[in-house]
DNA sequence: CATGAATGAGTTTTCATTCAT
DNA sequence: AATGAATGAAAACTCATTCAT
């Protein structure tokens, strides 16, 4: 049920229409009126009423943009997972080494939850429910966090395979760094300015980064090698 | 909110009389009731009625031994959290070495995790509300995870003292186990049947154990002196 | 309530302009739609959104054609009894006898029934509207169905005058007649094909004609034959 | 889903309970509020909250006692139908012939409608329903229906063999006479008072007799005499 | 004239909580 | 103490009608 909104598939728009302009807005504002109040109350808790009114609309409109109350919350959870993935894709791809890429990936999903911390309450409500859902992952949402996870996992390969790390399981790796990453990402949304977000990034990136090396006793040393990495 | 329902005072009760057993009984069936129903529905979505008939009483007679919902939830929580608790003091009380505490912490956690699956989605879901609270830091359930998280601290605070390990700080650390023992218990309790706990445990302290080591080329070195650590 | 929504009054329109033929158009298409929709789904489950979708017109074109959903109803069962009627007159008017005139009627209305079955399901809705509606006769519906019942009973009465049938009340003929006609009817709409009209209606004009023939010595001498029979 | 209203389906119960008394009690109620609220006002137009104040229950409490809107009439219209049935077994049951079945079948149920006048509203509601569902029969309500016009045609296939009437095809004669009783009892509801009720059940019976009856020489034989009449 | 987005009243249904028995 | 019938507040969703464009 996530993503695809499309209400009107126009064959090949070549320019919107006012109508068009006015229906992608309200479209998005309810979007991010339900990321507040669903954020905020949580699925069973938010009603439509907080949605609408929090996008200045009648509680009727609500139901021209969006089926249902699921449908809208689909939307809003679909939403904020294809912006996170853009820039965990992004600091992913950006970074020349695994050892770039694990404090850029921290930074930039942390960095996004602390820009939307109403999302960032969906998205651990989410994981939450899906783990109380039994059935061994299946959904929508898990396929969007697996792809996520995914493309730490491949950098984590490459880096086992030319021999930048310890030779580990990619997976297991990747899986470790992200929960690190949500632990993380809670205590800075949850403290509120007193965080010192480089020096938490600078911890457990080189608490990973350390435990990922090979045994030769550099460790470190190879991040020394290459200073070139932030240019 | 969490715990703390005493009926009937029991300031110094010489012996328990027979409305007693009764009371206790009652009591700690609801409660049973309480963890699987809420664990399976979530707190908006279970009803007093599912609870009261899982645990073989009218709906009414929940209301003799809990005030409300939430009195039975706050109670259910706090009951796996106490238990959860003991668990993770026995694990890290026994263990002689930090880096023998690590691998019992986790495992001890998860161990409880998929006995209590429940318990586990309770859990959370506690911790997304947590988050979604805004307020930082403060409730109940709060400070019973942060006794938790203590637990690991001060035994990771002494092994820094006594230089088991390098120079890090305590709080961030054991947050760090936390974090990772918390997505690892998640993964386990989904995967249902096909997941090697003892092999994770294994990845998960060797990643941390590796990560606070100190940086003198020895690493696992100290692992391998100590072969007898399990015995 | 039924019929008359001349918007456009057309006391001494000498010729329709454009825009006239127009509006004519969009009415009758308009009329022709919520006969569909109405007798598909009743008047509470119609919506005006299924009744201009079919006529290709804007939910709110409707209301520049009819002020309400229960003015266009208006007009379409108005609409349809109408033509009933011409039907039925026709009908009657060239039956010579009273004895051409019951089959006439009888096929004449069922078969404008089969030909507009959607109709029909209005009529019978409406019907068992009226009686709900307690008020003894009185609406414009009812008005329309009993000039309907009307033209038989004068046929009727015409007939006891010239004594081609026996003397019975000409309404309560024309009732009962009219009551043979529209379960008739129904039967025949439902049955969807496997149906035999005019053998049904040979059986329904017999009956009713032997019915209403003067006695040749026998037909209720029976019923004198036998004055026990209540007791 | 019309009858098989067995909420506490108990074994053999030997005698009911105080808390049996009061349900069925309520769920009398309820049945009757039901009846008099569908009846007035039709499904669609009538509310819960209607049906509850008219049995001095609250809204909620209607959903104790039946599942839904839907449930509560299906109850209610197959109630009537079956103290209808029962009303119409005694009437043919009783008559010894057929001459004396048709009054009584036709005074029988125009009594009990005249009775429960909020029940026939719904039965004619539910007729015309049916009507409009297209699905040429198989409704639980249909079969019902049937099974009452059933006895009749029963009561009419032994007068034809005992050569009492004429040889007709029991099931259409059935019909007829099924349709004129409906009819007639519609108008003695509407009527309201000033309506002869034994007069018009002479009429009808005799009229539907007279039809019925073996011809003496004449009936059908004024029609072969007339063979221009299409002319 | 035509449109269709916007409105909000109104309906069914659920369920925590109370209380008479 | 235990019961479960009764309550009524609350929420999702529909749709006739209006009106700015």
């Amino acid at each position: 049920m996530l993503g695809h909104h499309n209400h009107h598939p126009r064959h090949a728009q070549p320019r919107p229409t006012k109508a068009d302009v006015i229906t992608e807005y309200r479209r998005n504002a309810l979007l991010h009126a339900a990321i507040q109040v669903f954020g905020e109350h949580g699925f069973d808790c938010a009603t439509m009423e907080q949605i609408a009114q929090r996008a200045d609309v009648a509680k009727g409109t609500t139901y021209l943009y969006y089926r249902s109350k699921q449908s809208i919350y689909d939307a809003a959870l679909s939403y904020g997972l294809t912006e996170l993935d853009e820039r965990t894709r992004d600091a992913i791809d950006r970074a020349p080494s695994l050892q770039d890429a694990i404090p850029a990936f921290v930074t930039a999903r942390a960095q996004y939850f602390l820009e939307h911390r109403d999302f960032f309450n969906m998205y651990v409500a989410a994981v939450a429910r899906q783990i109380a859902s039994a059935r061994p992952r299946a959904s929508e949402f898990q396929a969007m966090v697996d792809r996520q996870i995914g493309r730490l996992e491949q950098a984590i390969a490459k880096a086992v395979a030319r021999r930048e790390i310890r030779h580990v399981d990619p997976a297991s790796a990747a899986q470790a760094i992200f929960d690190l990453t949500r632990g993380f990402a809670a205590r800075a949304v949850m403290s509120d300015r007193g965080f010192d977000l480089s020096r938490e990034v600078a911890f457990v990136s080189a608490l990973v980064w350390k435990g990922l090396t090979r045994d030769k006793g550099q460790g470190t040393r190879q991040k020394r090698l290459r200073p070139d990495r932030g240019a």
